[in-house]
DNA sequence: GCCGTTTTCGGCCCGACTGTTTTCAGTCG
């Protein structure tokens, strides 16, 4: 981990530990922490490198925060967050897990009995000892014991990939979409904003009728439970995960997208914009008074803010306000500007599952201009091609080419970085190709510096175009390579080489939090690329472009929307 | 704890829901 995403993770524990001392979740030092959390894990440089006056110079970090950074860096230690890791173990601090627990309940149930862990607070609502505490009742107490029950499907910490979130939100969506009444649905939340992990999908309908809409949402078959329903929304599990729906006007679409989309950073510092122009903004609407400013619309509640739209995926709180105020918003990449997919297998490759004409047919009718065919290197044992193979669809591929005049065909390859950063064949064969993509796809765990290693070895191989999934990480499942990310933008500006977006819904590498490292420096460019291995992945190209929207990715820095002559030309 | 085209002190987003309460505290998003 670098060294500002574990001064992050102190600060964060700092935070919440603060939350505990204080009572309250919103104490204006937790707040304080939280926000100074966020500086530090999107701050460009490595904050290990700064002094103290630097460390100040951060947005969000004053005297307090910047001593204490400098405190943990030189030791490893921050004292203050010892004494309070003292005074609130682990154990103790997982009360705030349960839903309907917050350092309010837990210092109260520490204080009148003696709870610890939430083994004891279960076995203390199996007791009902929490009904005669003062301020509580036998309703209470039921409902943290159910929240303990359920805690393994929705602790509060629980969070799922974006790719299943993404096909549940779809589906219930869909099944909306199709009710009498309904004028529009939209899904909001972390989910629109696109962040990699989810921790409940928020669905907002337009419909003049609320209640017809609420009561099919909480019959629906997949519902588990309804934690909660009335006037214009509901709340339901099912078996993966909470879903809340909201129901509005449709002159409220706008107001009420903004409210439910988030984050809460960025609407707080929305609603402090309109309290300096005497307004107020809520889910309502930005209103003066009585009188109705904007509410519509996003776009229009932005303008009436004088801020540029701002796209659902910068809405973090992290200099987006500032930019749409001095009109300095990234130029990002739609779905439309992609002319080229620049790494896409067939069945020549063993995980293929399209024949390659099905894939190039695809790519035409997608009205693509150019693709290149990336079959798997030799070192892939089963799903890598010999060179014989290769030679044998290259044939092929030349044959093809002669029925689609309007697509460039670059006849490619993925290669496997290897341990020490070898790829397949050699170099007079690797010569021979189009365009290579080389990519991780073993040793996962090697050591930080081995891998930087590794990667840039590949990076300087003349026959290398573009880095592959840079990171390998499987969202949910397996965490990406340990990567000195800032000697790989150095090694790939160097060279020219690419860095991929991969779209796929798993993988999203390089990770958006990265994107926006990479994005101080004018000298490295990107492709966003499918890795499609069937026909029906071209449209995950979207998913591509919504991670390259997230990290702040210029549209001039990336190679794939350039006109075919022009990526030739880039291309040497 | 942080911050300042009204401020170096005095503010810090807004509302719904729940439960235990006769007016509010806590949690949540």
């Amino acid at each position: 981990m670098r060294s500002n995403d574990l001064v992050a993770a102190a600060l964060a524990r700092l935070a919440l530990l603060t939350q505990l001392e204080e009572g309250s979740p919103q104490s204006f030092r937790t707040r304080a922490y939280e926000r100074a959390v966020d500086a530090v894990r999107l701050f460009p440089i490595d904050v290990s490198t700064l002094d103290v006056s630097e460390l100040r110079a951060i947005d969000g970090v004053g005297d307090s925060t910047a001593k204490k950074i400098r405190e943990f860096v030189d030791t490893g230690h921050i004292q203050v967050l010892d004494e309070l890791s003292a005074r609130y173990p682990d154990r103790f601090v997982a009360l705030l897990q349960v839903p309907g627990v917050g350092p309010r309940t837990a210092i109260t149930l520490r204080h009148e009995l003696g709870i610890e862990s939430v083994d004891q607070l279960r076995d203390a609502v199996t007791a009902e000892q929490l009904r005669e505490l003062p301020g509580f009742g036998a309703k209470t107490e039921e409902k943290i014991g159910k929240a303990i029950d359920r805690l393994g499907l929705a602790g509060k910490d629980r969070r799922l990939p974006i790719g299943k979130a993404l096909r549940i939100a779809e589906a219930i969506v869909d099944r909306l979409a199709s009710i009498d009444g309904v004028n529009a649905v939209r899904y909001c939340g972390s989910l629109r904003r696109f962040r990699d992990t989810i921790a409940d999908v928020d669905v907002l309908v337009v419909a003049e009728e609320p209640d017809p809409i609420v009561e099919a949402f909480v019959a629906d078959p997949s519902v588990r439970e309804t934690l909660g329903a009335g006037a214009g929304g509901a709340s339901v599990t099912t078996d993966d995960m909470q879903i809340d729906l909201r129901v509005v006007p449709p002159d409220q679409f706008g107001s009420a997208s903004l409210y439910f989309t988030g984050a809460k950073a960025h609407n707080i510092a929305l609603r402090q914009r309109a309290i300096d122009r005497g307004w107020l903004l809520n889910e309502y609407g930005l209103m003066d008074g009585d009188t109705v400013v904007a509410s519509a619309t996003e776009e229009e509640i932005y303008r009436a803010l004088d801020l540029d739209f701002i796209s659902p995926e910068l809405r973090e709180d992290v200099g987006e306000i500032e930019a749409a105020a001095e009109g300095s918003l990234p130029d990002l990449v739609r779905v439309e500007d992609i002319r080229g997919d620049l790494h896409v297998h067939s069945t020549w490759s063993g995980d293929g599952r399209s024949s390659l004409e099905d894939m190039i047919g695809a790519a035409a009718t997608r009205g693509l201009e150019y693709i290149a065919i990336t079959e798997h290197g030799e070192d892939l044992s089963i799903n890598g091609l010999s060179r014989e193979t290769v030679i044998e669809e290259r044939g092929q591929i030349e044959e093809i080419r002669a029925r689609y005049p309007n697509l460039v065909i670059l006849h490619g390859a993925e290669l496997n970085i290897g341990r020490d950063g070898d790829v397949d064949y050699d170099a007079e064969f690797l010569a021979e190709f189009d365009w290579c993509v080389a990519s991780v796809h073993s040793h996962f765990d090697l050591p930080m510096a081995r891998q930087t290693d590794r990667v840039i070895k590949a990076v300087a191989n003349p026959a290398i175009n573009v880095i592959g999934h840079l990171t390998g990480r499987r969202i949910g499942r397996r965490p990406g390579i340990e990567i000195d990310f800032d000697a790989v933008l150095d090694a790939v500006a160097d060279t020219g080489t690419a860095l991929e977006i991969n779209s796929h819904i798993d993988r999203l590498d390089v990770p958006a939090d990265l994107l926006m490292r990479a994005r101080r420096r004018d000298d490295v460019v990107f492709t966003i690329s499918t890795d499609a291995h069937h026909t029906t992945e071209f449209a995950n190209i979207k998913w591509g472009v919504s991670n390259s929207r997230r990290g702040w990715v210029e549209r001039s820095r990336v190679v794939n929307i350039r006109p075919v002559h022009e990526f030739l030309t880039w291309l040497g």
